[in-house]
RNA sequence: GGCACCGUAGCCAAGUGGUAAGGCAGGGGCCUGCAAAGCCUUGAGCGGCGGUUCGAAUCCGCCCGGUGCCUCCA
């Protein structure tokens, strides 16, 4: 199979070939863990699970890793060089008022004042949620999702080595920064070249640390501040790591590899994130590449605009799934899919219509299996990516990704009639172990996805309701058969009538 | 000002040189006590203007609109 990617390095669709065949190693900028993360962020890491399990079904044996920002980054994102208050000290802060509020249970942070603690505590809800969406790296943590605070050593290293090759210098502040002066291919991944660059154009940069530095583009590796929460020993003083530093220095580590394949990460992450990150890990192994491949996901909108705190559009996963947004309890499976189905590199727009849209799809694809459950008999057996349905899909998704077309497809092949359920019924699993959202399934297959229990659920015994259907009907009661019935939609159940009798089930949006 | 991405029916969205996939919603029909689900059926000339070509949504140019980035936001 021909395997193409849009690669922001070339600006090109190129065609992928891994460097150590069956291998494919991926790294994905991961979260900062200072707050819940949103579903915009979950698009973006949902997409590097889709490339995952494709280049997975592909054949490939894919190692991915994903970091956890917990180093207490600043929060004044206009003065950028590193100011304003450390962001974990304003977790804490919400933190404490959680508590007090009884939004977070008081044993879930003992002291939020500790910044591990506060981090520990948004790292595990990110995992419980990517669990919950089905993504195959959760179940890899720690043993691939690793904490940025667990590699300062490696970071120093790499600093280090930046500083004994002149590609970095300690300044008049202090502060150790890279030389981008002494590396001429900065800005290839984004365009932004040297000379390119306006000076604090886009309003982070201080006047203060721009004095000190070569060049006004230079970033900081190292900064020694005693004020800063977090901080650690090193030979440049005590202090805290650059934002750029870690994901060169986890990359290589989990990686094992001083180039990997595929490096991933919000579209945000082009300018200056990778650009810089490419100047650190170039400039320490001296390789021409440190991922052969950059992919970058769009951003996410909600009802067509930019998420805003002020119009409480920053959903977390909770949020959509305790039904925010629906107004009902919505399946995992709904909002993987929803967060997946447009192709990357475009804007995608999340609205409670699409959740509706995908909903039904799921459930679609649901029925489809279970049919396929129940006609294969307990039968099994395999088939692989010569199967039509399959084939077709993975060529789809072969060229950069094409989830439309991939699922365009799907749809085709599951409104035909099926002539051998039981194959049909391994190759839709196949399809399904990328998609995954029919059902949505841990590391093992076990499914995962539960609605979230809605607190009238209990008072209604959907079971009873569609006895009374039954017994109505056959009594040509229609007028109580229709109140049960509209007794069980009310609470959010989706009712069919057959020849066999009724059966009520949840709606998943 | 610079560097990029995107612009196809009400909505989501494929197609990258030969007379517009698929999904949702809507209309009509079958089924149903009525519904729901399912099945059948139904709609656009592709942001605009030029150019290349026998032929362009697809290539080129310009313009318009949306988006991201220009130092710690996925």
């Amino acid at each position: 199979m021909d395997i193409r990617f849009y690669n922001t390095l070339t600006h090109q669709e190129r065609s992928f070939e891994p460097l150590e065949p069956p291998d494919i190693r991926i790294y994905t900028c991961g979260p900062t863990v200072y707050d819940f993360s949103h579903v915009g962020n979950f698009r973006s890491f949902l997409f590097s699970d889709l490339l995952n399990r494709f280049l997975t079904a592909a054949g490939y044996n894919v190692i991915h890793a994903m970091n956890l920002t917990d180093v207490g980054h600043m929060t004044e994102d206009d003065v950028a060089d590193g100011a304003g208050e450390d962001k974990m000290a304003v977790a804490a802060r919400r933190l404490k008022e959680a508590k007090k509020s009884g939004a977070v249970d008081a044993g879930a942070v003992e002291d939020p004042d500790n910044p591990y603690e506060v981090a520990r505590y948004y790292a595990k809800s990110f995992i419980e949620d990517a669990k919950k969406l089905g993504m195959k790296l959760a179940w890899d943590y720690p043993g691939k999702v690793v904490h940025a605070t667990d590699h300062i050593t490696e970071m120093q290293q790499l600093i280090q080595k930046l500083v004994e090759r002149d590609h970095a210098y300690v300044a008049e502040d202090g502060v150790v920064y890279f030389d981008v002066g002494s590396f001429p291919e900065y800005g290839r991944l984004s365009g932004n070249d040297i000379a390119n660059l306006k000076e604090g154009e886009g309003g982070r940069i201080s006047a203060e640390h721009q004095a000190a530095k070569k060049h006004p583009a230079d970033f900081f590796l190292w900064k020694p501040d005693p004020h800063h929460i977090m901080k650690w020993d090193s030979p440049w003083g005590a202090g805290y790591p650059g934002w750029h530093i870690e994901c060169s220095a986890m990359a290589m580590k989990v990686l094992e590899r001083e180039v990997i394949d595929i490096h991933t990460g919000g579209e945000d992450n082009i300018f200056p994130h990778h650009e810089c990150e490419i100047a650190q890990s170039c400039g320490v192994t001296g390789h021409e590449d440190f991922a052969r491949f950059w992919m970058h996901p769009r951003h996410l909108f909600v009802e067509g605009e930019k998420m805003s705190k002020s119009k409480g559009t920053f959903y977390t996963v909770s949020d959509v799934m305790e039904g925010k947004v629906t107004g009902r309890p919505l399946d995992p499976g709904v909002l993987r899919f929803e967060l997946i189905k447009t192709h990357y590199r475009a804007n995608s727009n999340f609205t409670e219509k699409g959740l509706h849209d995908s909903a039904n799809t799921v459930r679609r694809l649901r029925e489809f299996r279970q049919n396929l459950l129940a006609g294969a008999d307990s039968q099994v057996t395999e088939v692989d990516g010569s199967h039509p349905a399959v084939e077709g899909f993975l060529s789809a998704l072969a060229d950069d990704l094409n989830i439309s077309a991939a699922m365009a497809v799907v749809f085709e092949w599951i409104s035909q009639p099926v002539p051998d359920p039981v194959e049909a019924l391994a190759a839709f699993d196949l399809i399904n172990e990328i998609l995954n959202v029919a059902p949505v399934s841990d590391a093992t297959g076990k499914e995962v996805d539960l609605l979230v229990r809605s607190k009238d659920e209990s008072k209604l015994d959907p079971e009873a309701l569609c006895r009374g259907i039954d017994e109505a009907r056959a009594a040509k009661d229609y007028a109580t058969a229709d109140a049960l019935r509209d007794e069980l939609v009310a609470h959010g159940y989706e009712v069919r009538t057959s020849p066999q009798g009724t059966t009520a089930t949840r709606m998943l949006a």
